[in-house]
Parts: C-alpha cells; sequence; structure tokens
DNA sequence: GTAATATATAACTAATCTAGTAAGTAATTA
DNA sequence: TAATTACTTACTAGATTAGTTATATATTAC
C-alpha cells in the first residue's frame, strides 16, 4: 500500500527544479544531492519527466536540466501516473476481474476511498510544493 | 498501490458471515466457494479473525465458523490493519525518515491524502457491505 | 473408543515487484 | 580531440505477496 520511491523522486526533482528562480539548468547530479535522490536513480527519472515534455536537458559543460512547464499545472498525480502508470487501490477497482461489478458492495468503497485519495493528489501541484 | 488481497479476502469472510441471518456456524469452505477465495487460504485468515475475536469456530461435524461481533462495529479499516499492519501511503509518514518532517510540504501532502483514504475506510462497517 | 469431519497452526515455494547498480552511448563545449 | 554532462539500456539483490502443503487438534457420529 505503498507509493514507490520513484515517484517521490520525480516530485522533489520537479519541486526542485521549480524552485530555482532564474531558469538556468542545473545539474542533474546537484539535485539528486540537494534532495537526497541516489545518484543512479536520477538518470531514469528524468528522462522519463524530458519524454513527457515537462523537463528539458542541455549537455556538456554548462549543460543540465531546466523545468520548461508551469509548474502549477502539473499536479502530483499527473507525476505520480507518470512514474508508477494509472493507480488502483485495489485490482476490482481495474475492471474486468469481477462479474458483478455494478452491484459491488464493496467495490463501491474501493471506488470511493480511491476518488478521496487521488482526489488530494489532483488538486496539488508541484508549485503547491514550493515553500 | 494496491491493498493485499488477503485484506479483500477478509473482508469478504466477515461479509459473508453477517450476511447469514441465523447464526448458526458455517463451513469455512463454504464462504470460501461463494467468494470465490483460493480454499487453501482461508485457515490463516480465519485464524488472524479468530484471535482478533470477531469470529468464533468449532470443529467437527455440523461445526463452522460463525460472527460473534455486532458487523456495525467493525470498520473496514479495522480489517485491513489487522491484515495488513498499519497503513502508510508513503514511507515518510512513517515517521523517522526524514530530519524535516514538521517543514516539509510534500509530507503534508502525504498525510492529507491519507487521511482522506482512511476516513473512508474507518467510516465503512462491514455492516455497510451487507446488500 | 475409533473414524470421520472440520478448524487451527506452521513452514515452505514460486512469482512478482522495487530499489538500486552499472556500463556504455550521445551530444555539447572548451 | 578531450572533457563534461545528459541519455539509454540491461542487470541484480532483496523484499513482498499469493498460494501450497502438511500436520496437529478438537468435536461429533457410530
Amino acid at each position: 500500500m505503498e507509493l514507490t520511491r520513484k515517484a517521490e523522486y520525480a516530485i522533489a526533482i520537479l519541486t526542485e527544479l521549480a524552485s530555482q528562480d532564474s531558469n538556468q539548468p542545473i545539474q542533474s547530479r546537484e539535485v539528486a544531492q540537494r534532495r537526497s535522490i541516489p545518484e543512479n536513480l536520477i538518470p531514469q527519472i528524468v528522462a522519463t519527466l524530458s519524454k513527457r515534455g515537462w523537463v528539458e536537458g542541455t549537455r556538456g559543460v554548462g549543460g543540465g536540466i531546466r523545468l520548461v512547464t508551469d509548474p502549477q499545472s502539473i499536479s502530483i498525480l499527473d507525476v505520480i501516473e507518470l512514474i508508477e502508470g494509472p493507480i488502483y487501490i485495489n485490482r476490482c477497482l481495474k475492471g474486468g476481474v469481477c462479474q458483478n461489478e455494478r452491484s459491488c458492495s464493496l467495490r463501491r468503497v474501493w471506488s470511493k476511498a480511491q476518488d478521496a485519495l487521488l482526489s488530494v493528489f489532483r488538486e496539488t501541484s508541484i508549485a503547491d510544493l514550493l515553500d
């Protein structure tokens, strides 16, 4: 019942980038150190953020990564789902598992609980995490 | 980010028992079949419910298990935490992981999201799941 | 009192997922 | 051309989960 660390790291990276007031690139290694993220993990996470179009990297001396999207437009939910794929607190919510999806009272509870959870993530943006 | 099946099965077992209008014991094997739970898994789950005092088993011919607690007083959260232990959607919430717990804005989001999730579970009882 | 029945207990296995490692590739600048 | 930095890919160790199997214990029927 835990979210993955990669998702947590991704949020941390984006928040760190958003906190750079100049939009100068910052080295991913520097980001890793500031946020206590294992350096080896940075590449694969940044690559995902990059493909999604939120982050841009420039290589070579003086290079680094920078945020190229308004941090207010990126929700925590967006980030989590980008890294982990769609979230289900229970397999029943994936659909196709069970016959009586419609009438199942337990399924309704899962659904309600999940909505409550995801709403918080949906309503929180990267910008909201800046101190 | 998924709850375990055992927790799901435990809820199903309790709900099935609660739906028996007479308080006659019903064979655990019968419960397993009705709720599509692998029969081999039943013993360990029932044992846990039994130790907790919600269920009582009687052995031998004509035996079975029965609910000995008001289903309205058992919340889904009680059951999940009995089976899985305390729930944390993120390790930060366990405490002792991070230095700046108090000031961490991300931690506040985890906390809020978890509260939203657990509230739903806390406010739903086994009795609520009866059709 | 013995056999059948049903729960209780405990140890084990296979499969999956997660976190992290490591090695090499590609682009940019000095 | 060498140094620097991001990008890509494959791999490994450990933990967790789901389920299996075997055995012990209590109760009833005969």
